[in-house]
DNA sequence: AAACGGATAGCAACCGTATTCTGTCCGAGT
DNA sequence: ACTCGGACAGAATACGGTTGCTATCCGTTT
């Protein structure tokens, strides 16, 4: 009776075709116990013996066992897993939400499933729906939106799937569709944190500020500019002036075209720039200096994300940080352990923003 | 009798507990047919009349019935899922090559995970055996790698395991391990983008030029260093000066700090720097414009990897364009395809690279 | 000495689908 | 009228694990 010493032995018994993946059985088989045995051996969950631990776990060194995740998943209906789904992966801003999430998941042993939308809602639901055919633990819905009765209906909708699913329906950087819903928010101060930078802006003087970048109905940008109104107001200015508040993208291309064409058309009447985020800044920061308008001695700009690009511009920029990472790691770590006392009352929170500071906003000459 | 209409009931017939969702069964239940009918109206690769097909597809709706994929993964052994492991998600550098894999992801119906391995070879491992559980159809390693017999002999062994599992593993932008393997392999070129680096600088009259950046053993860093001598070689030149190869490190601030050094000790004895990526260019950028030296009057640099921040430097910079998202795509297009007569004998390919002009590379003064 | 109970291990019943194998019905061909 | 074959639907089984229930062995307790 041969095999007495560790000899490596195929799984299959006959020879034939492509070697199959080792099972259960044949692990089970190889250590000379039950299937029943191997499962429990490998669990830890139930008490057996140490030689026949000792055993499976050879047989399954042997033959480079693993289990099955999707029979596992089956019984057990829990996937061990998390999925984002981000418009653009290749965004900085996107993908540093996508690194927090990760770092999570890995932290409470969860794969991470990527997927892009392109900012199409109805892609959107269509990844959902595969996501649900997953069994997922949590998916993480990330990026600003349209906020819209039929929006509303389409999350409320979607988190009572995922729901009966046994997965976690989470929104980051959106609003709540509403009260009563099995449903995690995870957003970051929008409106604060341009009503803080405003608020810096005329602290230093400014009182010209212009609002550049962001598309109109989006909530993102409906909050920011609700932030920038009021940091106005507060001082009692008004920023529905013409021609002082300028959406309509939020591309470099847009930041440097809105304000080239401004330079040729107008005055220069302006002090300050609230841009959307770095790159728009950048864009406007091209077009200012080939204008020869000098930043930040004429003109002050204060981006918004903090990327990586903010400390390589000429000057280093000033920008509004957002806790990507942590919007990432608290949307994982709400999802999964809302049953826990501790934070089951918190599945809607708001992180803070803060303004990092580096040299492209000056106080504001005197008129 | 009874539920002639469509009224929606719940799919469990006890209402005690948490709705579970519905499974294929009570479809089947409520359309008045058998599973097996079920499974294949939906499928669709089996004749069915299409008043039955009909009625199937009414509950289908009405339950909001998805496919339990795991259940399905289970008979089918595939699983739609192609994974990557990268070091870091938040590098642009990853990022891009992971929106390609999720580009062509997405055009096969296949979901993508993404795995951070945050640069350790023992975490790469156990993340392919965690993916091994889930019997993805490919897993796509990315990054360089110090090239040892250790590495090769780790990578066939998962090469093999994953290939009895009846996934491909995919080695993107490191070398291969060897002939003979269940491997596909696609890299871009880092010699030969180097070596057209360094000749378009000497193109441009430059003779003393700085290798600055990348880590010593990386293949990444050999090859192009590689590159880099056989360029300044063929036109009677020696990379191998003292003080003209400056590696150790590949971060802004490794950019940074090297060359302020260089400027704070030695003579300014060059007239170009070719660096490792954008990033190491910003830095050196930054020590340059601290120590008043005008790029590119005085000063060539050239950046590698083209990244976002390279057109919002000042000057805007000269880069090595690297393929990014094409290299994601091939990594699935070949893995998925590798029977495809096609492609079957394309399983190593290696993609171009090209220089984008900006402002950053000038004639070098005359001596 | 008999009964008891803890420690292990095996049997078998699921988990939700896909698929093979049968079986029925019905129209067409002879 | 009878047979034959195609179209369709159902029963049964396989996929690879997990887990509740049962069975055995043996040292203890009374």
């Amino acid at each position: 009776m041969g095999n007495r010493d560790g000899a490596v032995t195929p799984p299959s018994a006959e020879d034939g075709g492509t070697p199959r993946a080792a099972t259960i059985r044949d692990v089970a088989a190889r250590a000379g116990v039950s299937v029943a045995t191997v499962s429990r051996a490998l669990s830890g969950q139930y008490p057996v013996a140490n030689a026949t631990r000792a055993r499976v776990q050879r047989a399954v060194r042997d033959l480079d066992y693993v289990v099955n995740a999707h029979a596992r998943a089956l019984t057990g209906s829990k996937s061990k897993t998390i999925a984002v789904l981000l418009s653009d992966i290749a965004s900085p801003f996107y993908s540093r939400i996508a690194h927090g999430v990760e770092q999570q998941a890995s932290a409470e042993k969860r794969l991470m499933m990527v997927c892009a939308t392109h900012g199409d809602p109805e892609r959107e639901v269509g990844l959902v729906e595969m996501l649900r055919e997953q069994s997922v633990d949590a998916v993480v819905l990330v990026g600003g939106i349209v906020d819209t009765p039929e929006y509303r209906e389409r999350m409320a909708r979607l988190a009572r799937l995922l729901d009966t699913a046994g997965s976690r329906l989470v929104l980051c950087g959106r609003p709540s569709p509403g009260e009563d819903l099995p449903v995690t928010v995870v957003e970051y101060e929008n409106s604060g944190g341009a009503f803080a930078a405003a608020s810096y802006l005329m602290d230093k003087g400014h009182r010209d500020i212009l609002f550049l970048g962001g598309v109109g109905p989006d909530t993102t940008t409906q909050d920011r500019l609700d932030g920038f109104r009021r940091a106005l107001a507060s001082r009692d200015l008004s920023a529905d002036e013409p021609g002082r508040i300028l959406t309509g993208g939020n591309s470099r291309q847009f930041g440097y075209d809105t304000i080239r064409a401004r330079l040729l058309r107008e005055e220069l009447d302006f002090t300050a720039i609230l841009a959307w985020d770095d790159l728009v800044a950048a864009g406007a920061m091209t077009a200012l200096r080939e204008a020869g308008v000098d930043v930040p001695g004429r003109v002050s700009i204060l981006g918004y994300n903090d990327e990586q690009i903010a400390q390589d511009l000429v000057p280093p920029l000033t920008s509004v940080s957002i806790p990507h990472t942590e919007l990432g790691r608290s949307a994982v770590r709400l999802a999964l352990h809302r049953e826990d006392p501790a934070v089951a009352s918190s599945q809607h929170i708001t992180l803070g923003t803060h303004i990092v500071v580096r040299g492209s906003v000056r106080e504001a000459a005197r008129r």
